[in-house]
DNA sequence: GCTTTTTACGAAACCCATTTCGAAAAACAC
DNA sequence: GTGTTTTTCGAAATGGGTTTCGTAAAAAGC
């Protein structure tokens, strides 16, 4: 088709050699004036850019890693991205931030545009979508190639690559237990996200918790999949039911929310209602009642999945055996549950 | 010195072409396996590398733009990027994203690193030191290579290029007015933001608009440059001292703290005390009562920035006159302020 | 008018990996 | 043992610029 202009074709134009064109681009005192005049003008006319992978080549190689996360506006995205770029930075790595906005298609085409792209390395988060559908073949090129491939948070079983999570099933266990052990007997389960590994593993905490502590599971307390614009009447209708004394937010809307939505009908904050929800945003600590919420660590969490990613590239796929790194999360006790009289 | 492994170096070692060597390291059915297991143990070994930008010299050339943000962490910056990438993306281009935390020093090394990378554009927001230092030759390189660069929010007067910003004297003016309209006679300023030249603005039009209501300016009212431990004290003593019947924060964290700190003065809002804030980000919906605050459409001003950027691309540097494209904000009414009687 | 200097340009090397094609050597068939 | 196929490898082209160095022509010097 109509290939890209280069110096040969604007060379061959004038009947002139390629370094002339360069030189004359570059405005070098060695062309005449004339001569550099009518090369501009040719090169604007035709929109000439130069290939950059060429002048780099002359250059030291710029070292670069892809990171797709689902979405940026997300705190504890933005705090992965930024450990991340702290490590790569350090490294001497560029980081090519890309987002998928929980899109499978944007996902894929992101694949795409990075695997005929410079990067060394990919750091993946799954898009929301990407988790329903199951789908993963997009990233089997990097894996081919050679190109290290490291998962976090949103990771998924299929793929054998390294990964950094935490351990959502303990964690939910522990908050549950938590509630729990503060009294609370009826607790909900509200969420925004939809099939994603990370909401079944929490759920299953879940319900493990209730299970050992001898309360029965009710599916009418378990609220997955909310749409964002609905979840606010749901939550009312939960809270005026008066049938639960405890909620556990999956993520932190969910438990801001929920936390509001008590306010407004009076719902006493912990002692008629205690809150407890995962990731530990900017949120909770100036809502009021503030929110007691788990801290998955985020900036920690990417340094880590850049340190390993790293580690992958420097060596150069010499150890085959990967890793799945667990963080350790921690629950940070705000206003919204009671004090456990241990 | 220690100049990289290339093709050409295990080639010599080995004494074969280095097109076995190519051949071998890509698991090429061509080469004998004793020749490939000898030559991929060296390769590991010495940690080669191979170029990248000699294997995309073949493909077909990836674009990539280069963004630097203070701070990714803030709501404004991650919408601004949400838009830069939307906008890059759909015209092909990676976004390769850097954030220099505020600081002059790591700034400049990104931009050192960034020189040497494959970029044909940068997006820019200076860093908060970059602002009170005064100091912006590190981009110079950028321009006299021809590479085009937009500044966006925090720009500089000193630097001839394409600008996105707002019209910040202008919105403190508007702000002021209404507090003022709604009956404040005493408006505190209060910001975290040091020496940049859009708190100069911003308070440039909390005084032009005080003067042209015939209030005086007191300077004992304007807290700029509040250290972030500090902010919640100082607010504490203003608020006490029952001087001030509003506040105008030059940023969200000021309006949220001041508000969290005169609810617990039992400071009546907006009754005793109306707050309006810049940068509509999350908090300011989510506490209460919510807080009035200024929207400054991140996202906007992140499509329109990344928007002037491609076209100044893909002219070419034709054009030679710069623009600088002013976005209108827009107040959120919300609880923290009293409604006009109009 | 002849020498020297300057100007203007071209040929070729260089950056580094991939890939095509040709050829030598080894393996196999008959 | 001769012919054929397969295996294994190398030379060279390719991609698109930059840069060095050499040289012819034009300008300047005396």
């Amino acid at each position: 088709m109509k290939r890209k202009l280069s110096l040969d074709d604007i060379a061959k134009h004038f009947k002139v050699s390629k370094s002339t064109v360069s030189k004359a681009l570059n405005d070098s005192h060695e062309i005449s004036r004339r001569t550099k005049e009518k090369i501009v003008a040719y090169a604007k006319e035709h929109k000439y850019r130069p290939n950059l992978n060429a002048i780099n080549l002359r250059k030291e190689p710029s070292l670069s890693v892809g990171v797709i996360i689902p979405n940026i506006l997300n705190y504890f995205f933005a705090q992965v991205i930024s450990g991340v770029e702290k490590i790569l930075n350090d490294n001497g790595y560029n980081m090519i931030a890309c987002i998928s906005n929980e899109s499978y298609k944007k996902e894929v085409a992101i694949t795409q545009m990075l695997r005929k792209g410079a990067i060394s390395g990919l750091l993946v988060s799954l898009a929301e979508e990407t988790g329903r559908l199951d789908k993963i073949e997009h990233f089997e090129p990097f894996f081919n190639i050679g190109i290290p491939v490291v998962m976090f948070d949103r990771v998924s079983t299929k793929l054998q690559c390294d990964k950094v999570t935490i351990d959502d099933t303990k964690t939910a266990y522990n908050a549950t237990e938590h509630l729990i052990k503060s009294g609370c007997k009826r607790i909900a389960v509200v969420s925004l996200l939809g099939d994603l590994e990370i909401s079944r593993l929490r759920i299953n905490g879940y319900s493990q918790c209730l299970k050992n502590h001898g309360i029965d599971l009710e599916q009418s307390l378990i609220f997955e999949k909310l749409e964002k614009s609905l979840m606010e009447v749901e939550i009312k209708k939960l809270l005026s039911s008066g049938k639960v004394d405890a909620i556990l937010g999956l993520e932190e809307e969910a438990g801001v929310t929920s936390l509001l939505t008590a306010n407004s009908l009076g719902i006493k904050i912990p002692e008629e209602l205690s809150i407890i929800c995962f990731t530990n945003g900017i949120l909770p600590k100036y809502v009021r009642p503030s929110l007691t919420s788990i801290s998955q660590h985020g900036y920690y969490m990417g340094e880590r999945a850049a340190k390993q990613l790293v580690e992958r590239i420097e060596q150069n796929g010499s150890e085959k055996t990967f890793k799945t790194e667990v963080i350790k999360t921690t629950m940070i006790e705000r206003e919204s549950t009671k004090l456990l009289s241990t």
